[in-house]
DNA sequence: TCAAATCTAAGTATTTATACTTATTTTATT
DNA sequence: AATAAAATAAGTATAAATACTTAGATTTGA
């Protein structure tokens, strides 16, 4: 049985690739996540073989993501499954240290075809990703890029928070978006209904928003909850 | 050659829909758009044969896009995509005029069997959706609404809202969800504030929710918005 | 066409949220 | 021990939402 993550920030996509491995026996998804640093700490937790990865993500992409992990020396494999063709992308996953890459287009076939050479240790790229590497190595371009130790741009500010929430604010823009109003968020936390209100104030205007519910849209927008 | 055109609001999803039918020659996608309002104005105006629609928008549903589009009598048929094997999705689909219905777990092969059956005039609902379907029949829940072949049958029925919201109160709803303040909702609509205070203070009554958040969290947990 | 449903919008009142500022106390970090 | 960051909570205003009621105008189905 081969223990898989997901993580992709679109839960339809997530959805519909657990709904495909769900039909075979020899995988089984134990994970989700919807940004790349809260797939490390799934990652680091849970420890799946496989990791499928989307590459444009909130947050963490996933090639900051995998190139994170690398120094953790797990022994979880990264897969990445991408709607880009975008050489860019394909190089920097496999300079990031990925094991695999697959278009969004690739049949299941193919898709199981991955997993399974990934599974035993293999790489895997489809043979779109081949024949752009391939069109890369030929004209010469790609060789310092590949060959470049990963040494990609400080990556502080998009690893953070995108918004910079502390600890506190973090908690009470989840109670306020379940919609609890800041008497009760203040009750629940036993401080003051005036703190609360500064905290509410505070994580709006970080986040660049006027009411709870824009709040709500936001938060979810950029995975941060639910 | 069957024209389609994708409705999604996730542009992987889309991608991936237009990868899988662009590996056919017998289909091709000639438009896409990210919700219900901005897909009926491109059915009418380019009248795609088919149009492969996701449930859940921003905007406008795709329920109650095939709604509105009933009204115009064009000949572009309307497959439902869906992640949700929500029972209440799959009849509202039905009672909306939708041709077919399929889950986003569905294979390729009864994807390209759902679209050709569709195009040649005939109605599919994946094999999944039937059974739901029968359970409801045989619970004599909804036969009356199976009986009635093409026809619309009203909005109102049991069936289709939950907490029976009228259609000033479904739109308010998701403008009030969307962060829009009731002199925002009143402007854009064209009516008093006070209006719209009602439409929100009944609709709130009628899903017994006590402010916007509930109100949106009720709503995403009963399917109602994206 | 007649009743029912819906949409419209006013009144009245209370509560809650939003928009700041200032300031003290705690808690980490160096 | 010094400094920064975070949490605490007050003040002052205004805007908005919530909680109803009543009631006329329109639309719509039987």
């Amino acid at each position: 049985m081969i223990k898989i993550i997901l993580v992709d920030d679109h839960f339809m996509v997530r959805d519909g690739i657990r709904a495909i491995l769900e039909e075979e026996d020899e995988y089984k998804v134990i994970g989700e996540a919807s940004n790349g640093k809260d797939a490390i700490a799934l990652v680091a937790s849970i420890k799946p073989d496989i990791a499928i990865c989307d590459i444009r993500m909130p947050e963490m992409s996933g090639i900051e993501m995998v190139q994170n992990m690398q120094e953790l020396k797990l022994p979880t494999k990264f897969v990445m499954l991408s709607m880009h063709d975008s050489d860019e992308y394909i190089l920097q996953s496999i300079n990031a240290g990925a094991d695999g890459y697959l278009l969004k287009g690739a049949s299941k076939e193919e898709f199981m075809k991955a997993l399974s050479a990934v599974g035993r240790g293999e790489k895997y790229f489809s043979g779109d990703v081949s024949s752009i590497l391939i069109k890369r190595i030929k004209s010469g371009i790609s060789s310092d890029v590949l060959d470049s130790e990963s040494k990609i741009v400080e990556t502080k500010e998009s690893s953070n928070n995108p918004f910079d929430l502390t600890k506190r604010e973090n908690q009470i823009l989840r109670l306020a978006i379940s919609g609890k109003t800041n008497k009760d968020i203040a009750a629940e936390l036993n401080i003051s209904k005036r703190t609360t209100e500064v905290h509410r104030f505070n994580l709006m205007k970080k986040m660049g928003v006027k009411n709870v519910s824009e709040l709500g849209n936001k938060a979810r927008e950029y995975g941060m909850i639910s």
